[in-house]
RNA sequence: GGUGCCAUAGCUCAGUUGGUAGAGCAACGGACUGAAAAUCCGUGUGUCCUUGGUUCGAUUCCGAGUGGCACCA
């Protein structure tokens, strides 16, 4: 039988995690997680990952598997995946993979380019130039070294630029050469569901679970991470905001009002984000019939 | 009941010496191949409370009405 991926995406607080877990019941299989911050052991509360209860019906995968004290990225999560994927396929036909993080779930899905990793001085040397020198001493090498790249990416945006110049300089070779993007091929067939519900509704679960995340104890959970507050994986909503508060910047109430704007903001750009995948089929998450019937009827 | 002040974007407000209006926040649209809950770009969305008057022309000036606030009764 055709193994089968069926992913469930959509926006943070449409219901992903009810959602996939009663599909997984339902077809009797495993859940990976594609949340780039789920990933993290220390990031519980603020991130919503799912409650114990929930994580004893199904078993979930990519939860809490990495520290916040790790490098991590989409390339790593793609190798990751693909490997459990094969266990996982020995035992059943279907695996749900649920979670926003789109690059995430398209590294899985189709692939990325495989680039070299980057020399950590290099990396800091460049992020320490575009500091003092500002953007457009980035643009200026940028356009000497890869040419082709300076035509492609948006130079208003320093970390595009960043990662250009690191790959170039690290191997000599213009980063625009390493893009091929060839749609790798998967051993397994993909479903792509997607979630969406009214505006309105979505923005009032975000803030309801915003206030809920605060009463399970986020502020707390945030200041145990004060003094790492610059790591990536730190830099996060519901986290950066409350640093913000600890150093005395803002009021508590202005980062609560702030965490759920952000996360409010965030919703709109995954929602950008799935927009343009038009392999997508969506769906109310309540409809939890027609979508077990529309997974029945594809795989 | 009387007097005064106010009424402009979703909110708080600015402004127009009379030529249909703008700022902050909120909101909206988008980009995005190794930091992606990141990063970046773009957009004013408006019966200027209603209604008479003056005027070539009123959101602006005048009158009345309605609503809100304050004070006096």
């Amino acid at each position: 039988m055709q193994k089968t991926l069926i992913v469930i995406l959509g926006p943070t607080g449409i219901g992903k995690t009810d959602l996939s877990i009663d599909i997984a019941r339902e077809l009797d299989t495993e859940i990976i997680s594609s949340d780039s911050r789920q990933i993290y052991k220390e990031l519980k509360i603020g991130t919503a990952v799912p409650s114990n209860k929930q994580l004893h019906k199904v078993n979930h995968h990519f939860i809490g598997h990495k520290s916040i004290y790790d490098y991590y990225n989409a390339s790593m999560f793609e190798f990751e995946v693909l490997d459990l994927l094969e266990e996982l396929y020995k035992k059943y036909n279907q695996v749900i993979m649920a979670g926003g993080s789109g690059m995430y779930i398209n590294a899985v899905c189709n692939g990325i380019d495989e680039l070299p990793s980057i020399d950590k001085q290099l990396r800091n040397d460049l992020l320490q130039k575009y500091l003092d020198e500002g953007i457009e001493s980035l643009r200026i090498q940028l356009k000497m070294l890869d040419p082709e790249s300076y035509q492609k990416i948006d130079l208003k945006n320093p970390k595009r630029i960043l990662k250009a110049l690191e790959v170039t300089i690290q191997t000599g070779q213009p980063y625009s050469s390493f893009l091929t993007r060839p749609k790798k091929e998967r051993p397994f067939h993909i479903l792509k569901i997607g979630l969406q519900r009214d505006r309105n509704e979505l923005y009032e679960r975000i803030n309801k679970r915003v206030d809920e995340m605060v009463n399970d104890g986020l502020v707390e959970e945030a200041r145990r991470f004060f003094n790492d507050r610059h790591l990536n994986s730190l830099n996060t909503v519901g986290y950066k905001e409350l640093f913000e508060h600890f150093e005395g910047k803002i009021s508590l109430s202005k980062a609560i009002e702030l965490i759920k704007r952000n996360s409010r903001h965030y919703a709109k750009r995954q929602m950008s984000w799935f927009n343009r995948d038009k392999e997508i089929s969506w769906f109310h998450p309540e409809n939890k019939q027609k979508i077990i019937d529309f997974i029945q009827n594809n795989i």
